[in-house]
DNA sequence: TTCAGTTACGCAATCGTTGTCGGGAACGTT
DNA sequence: AACGTTCCCGACAACGATTGCGTAACTGAA
């Protein structure tokens, strides 16, 4: 628009638009007098630099990039909250980006904002992406880089994740401990570090109570696919059937949810539920849904700290590691209650 | 990083600048040959021009800023969504900000966008913006801007909203055509462009089939308020109580649903429900819930469209109107069936 | 008086790119 | 031979801001 220019301020001082600023930065080789003029001139004319043109010249950009599989996806527009709040405080800007799930996306939108000239990028993983060498290239030629939530093992880059591992055992004990003995566990895409973690802490739960880990009760499906009652139904004609559901997502426990009561399975009276989400509407459901709850905002917020960190001191080797934030089990009527009867089969 | 320059290109080929950038671009001032040698090498090297560069020069950054109350809805995900598709198709990025429904934040978010020299802004406004001077302000010095969903009529610029009116009559319809008598209306802060919207729908279907307008039926709820337990027994313990309620939001519906449950009215047998939302978990509820679904994806593109062509063609006197997408009827379990009995009173 | 030192500012280059201007070479025309 | 065209290309300035360096003006000391 009619944006002032330190020319303006400078024309209308008899200044030089050198001296004009370092005047508004307060360089001490300019006399006080002067000083004050230009800024007090400065202020009436709302004089704001221009971004671009700082950018330009000390070429870095002053905005973070952010990756995540989509926006419409509860636990990623509260991360994506998190990472504003940091972003805006410590004077960056945030770009957006979806790579809607698909690697060949995420490549094509990594190198989009690599060529926007983003300071750096925080990122996570597509459930398409295996291979991460597109990121490696960039990590080799020193481009910050964060991951969260879902990371690959195949990149030494700092990653925020939440405690995948201690949610699920937190969980799955959880339902041992109220007199589940057949838990089954539907999971997304059996390759994302998610997935992997989550499978682990459910393992190990199982191990600590001396139940045996029967491969029949885990299924996986594909990101895409919430049609999951052929899933439910196979799962509920073994004998004995589960009486317990352990589900990695927002979307799978109330598709879950959903099936079961189509099938006339009592929940939690016959079955318990539990999910992995970050669905607010969890305890409107009917009945509302035991969930183990993600930090989300506070996973965003780490992130972009990490990234921060990094953009501003690239000399200092900062830690690599993997920081995991605790998550909460929150019971709630789908998994209220101590199991009374054993479950009858269906079908 | 190590970014290719038009430099290291000129200086390779030994030419000018001014060649390289001319031959780039296929100026027909340049000899084919030399336009092969440029192309090939700047292809070899991975040359990208530098956007920033760019900016400073054509005094734009193809950047849209997008203002929504908050991401975290799926109404306003879903509707960044379109808004990206657009804009990267043609060309733009998109940077999100967010006004927490503040109408403060709102102010402070506009200036700094218009201070990151965004080329346009598309605003749906906060639930606590009645004053639109800070945009009128912009508005006169020629600023791109284009409303969406939360639209004001002191603003004199494109304006893309959901068919809110036509919604409600349906929605209103709909419970009338079912023999519902007694349609309470539970909606957002009255003075929002969409309450009065939806509420003139409502009202209009009601005419229609000559029915009382009865203000004890209509009640205004704020955004952060999702307690509406009280507000529906009051309701309900009017007499006679209400057979359906319509309400203009997803969380709203949903907040009713549970509190109709916990007072053991039965959905929707003795009373309907019908909201005006965009959850993706309606029909997983139990009722499955009967919705105005809102073509949120569509009002982002049609936002971005207007917005990047007020950009692009700013002497062109373009349509100020309101462009109005129509909404949907969905008819699920929780308003189906004709009304058999008159409810009973409650409490 | 002269010279060193300080103060306070301007000049010009720089970031990467584009646009304006101008100019040399080759060619054709008279 | 003299001149006009056309074809290709380079020098330079500009976008807005920062910064190293140069320097005029003044002060104080010898």
């Amino acid at each position: 628009m009619d944006a002032v220019t330190i020319k303006d301020i400078a024309r209308a001082l008899n200044l030089s638009t050198s001296t004009v600023s370092r005047a508004l930065r307060g360089s001490y080789e300019i006399s006080a007098e002067t000083k004050r003029l230009v800024i007090n001139y400065a202020e009436r004319v709302h004089y704001m630099p221009n971004p671009i043109a700082l950018s330009l010249k000390a070429n870095r950009s002053k905005v973070l990039g952010v990756i995540v599989p989509q926006i419409a996806n509860h636990f990623f527009s509260q991360a994506i909250n998190g990472i504003e709040a940091v972003a805006y405080s410590r004077g960056y800007h945030v770009v957006i980006m979806q790579s809607h799930e698909n690697y060949e996306r995420e490549i094509i939108t990594v190198e989009q904002a690599v060529n926007r000239r983003v300071d750096g990028l925080l990122i996570s993983l597509s459930s398409q992406t295996i291979d991460v060498t597109h990121l490696q290239k960039l990590h080799e030629k020193k481009f910050p880089i964060v991951l969260f939530d879902r990371v690959s093992k195949a990149l030494d880059v700092p990653k925020i994740i939440a405690d995948n591992y201690g949610g699920a055992f937190a969980a799955t004990e959880h339902l041992i401990q109220t007199g589940r003995r057949r838990i089954a566990h539907i999971g997304i895409p059996a390759y994302m570090s998610i997935t992997q973690e989550r499978l682990a802490g459910y393992r190990a739960a199982l191990d600590k109570y001396g139940l045996p880990y029967d491969e029949t009760l885990i299924r996986h499906v594909g990101l895409g696919q919430y049609e999951i009652d052929p899933i439910v139904i196979e799962l509920l004609t073994q004998s004995p059937p589960p009486d317990a559901f352990f589900t990695a997502s927002d979307r799978l426990a109330l598709g879950c949810m959903a099936a079961l009561r189509r099938l006339g399975v009592a929940i939690p009276e016959q079955a318990a539920l539990i999910g992995f989400t970050n669905v607010t509407v969890a305890d409107l459901l009917a009945p509302s849904l035991s969930t183990i709850e993600q930090p989300a905002v506070e996973i965003g917020q780490m992130a972009a700290e990490r990234l921060i960190d990094l953009i501003e001191r690239p000399q200092q080797k900062l830690c690599t590691g993997t920081e995991k934030l605790p998550t909460r089990l929150v019971v709630r009527e789908s998994s209220a209650g101590v199991l009374q009867s054993f479950p009858t089969t269906i079908a």
